[in-house]
DNA sequence: ACCGTATCTGAACAAACGTTCATATAGAAC
DNA sequence: GTTCTATATGAACGTTTGTTCAGATACGGT
């Protein structure tokens, strides 16, 4: 008989946040229910109010957790003077780190106008911080005469929304490799901002 | 006395379904409830069965409408021989048709996951039918070797990706005109593909 | 003036929702 | 081996969900 009770479980509280990750990717926050949460972890909906406040607090976290390791990633990239450098790497970076988590992704894009609003700021902030790292870049190639953008702000949003869009075909094992991928996409941005 | 009942109501059906379109794009189609619905139009929630039989065909009716006006506009638009001029009109065209429409273009691609799998087929084949306008275009300018593309499949999901990046930041009034912001993005694209 | 019908109300339905809580149990600590 | 506590159950709560339907009402046609 499977211990069900009682046992000190370090592993369910990932297990429901995987679960929730999951779910919430496939069919939307809105549409999951904690019942659903609990069924796939294998326990009762009651049980999940051991690891979470409540729903909104589930999703919040699992979004928070995402653009932190996403800023924390970034600033692991090594820095580069050049700004040409410089965006190439954030590119490559963009791609592979997006692609690795789709779900988080999906989700931290798709759901946040089902955070509450000091949720929601928060997770805002993150965001801009994040945009805030390529257009500086773009700033300084611009500044340096390599880069030809006539507005960086708007050169920013557009290159990370072409980027994003990556996340709606690819597929691992696909048609095309991941560096190839890479490759094409480098080519575009490269071209669209260079002078 | 406002009239309430029994009256030839021509007017609700479409009142019924911009309600729908304002609050699905706001909150999402699983958040939003029939009842919320008829509040908004004035209506008690079993009025609503009037005009559609069930919650789902109000969000399969509203995406396939857009999807047809998206198809039935680009067809209308003047044909051009020569890729770099078609490429942009079609940006313009995409711009300006998706910037005057936001809750319908939200619609269509944040609630594809709520449609059953027949509704969705179908949406997915006329979305389908748009990029392959922009596809043949690129495969064009390819051929007459305007265009320096690697991959003219990717390349069109890049482009419209790129494209529709504009609704997330465009606010009319704002700092920039429309023209400004298709011009800002033409000079992207077009740098982006030419050889 | 009356009828027929399209339209709406208001109540009802069963099911599902997020959340709470008393109770049970299994493992850790002694 | 007993006790303590973290972790789970399972039932219950009040609300809300999508949907149905009998009855009421007001307009168009005659």
């Amino acid at each position: 008989m499977a211990r069900t009770q009682g046992s000190h479980s370090d592993i369910t509280g990932p297990r429901i946040r995987k679960a929730a990750l999951n779910l919430f990717a496939r069919h939307g926050y809105a549409a999951v229910s904690m019942r659903q949460i609990a069924k796939e972890v294998g326990v009762q909906a009651g049980a999940l109010y051991n690891y979470t406040p409540d729903k909104q607090s589930l999703l919040y976290r699992l979004m928070r957790e995402h653009m932190q390791d996403l800023l924390s990633a970034l600033d692991a990239l090594e820095r580069c003077d050049d700004a040409q450098e410089a965006l190439r790497r954030f590119v490559g970076f963009h791609i592979r780190f997006h692609l690795q988590r789709p779900d988080e992704v999906f989700i931290a894009y798709m759901e946040l106008r089902n955070l509450s609003p000091e949720n929601f700021a928060e997770i805002e902030d993150l965001r801009r911080q994040y945009e805030n790292a390529l257009e500086s870049i773009l700033d300084t190639g611009q500044q340096a005469g390599q880069f030809a953008i006539s507005d960086t702000k708007i050169a920013t949003l557009g290159v990370i929304a072409m980027l994003n869009g990556v996340m709606t075909w690819y597929r691992s094992g696909g048609r095309l490799s991941l560096d190839e991928v890479e490759q094409i996409y480098w080519n575009m941005v490269h071209k669209a901002v260079t002078a």
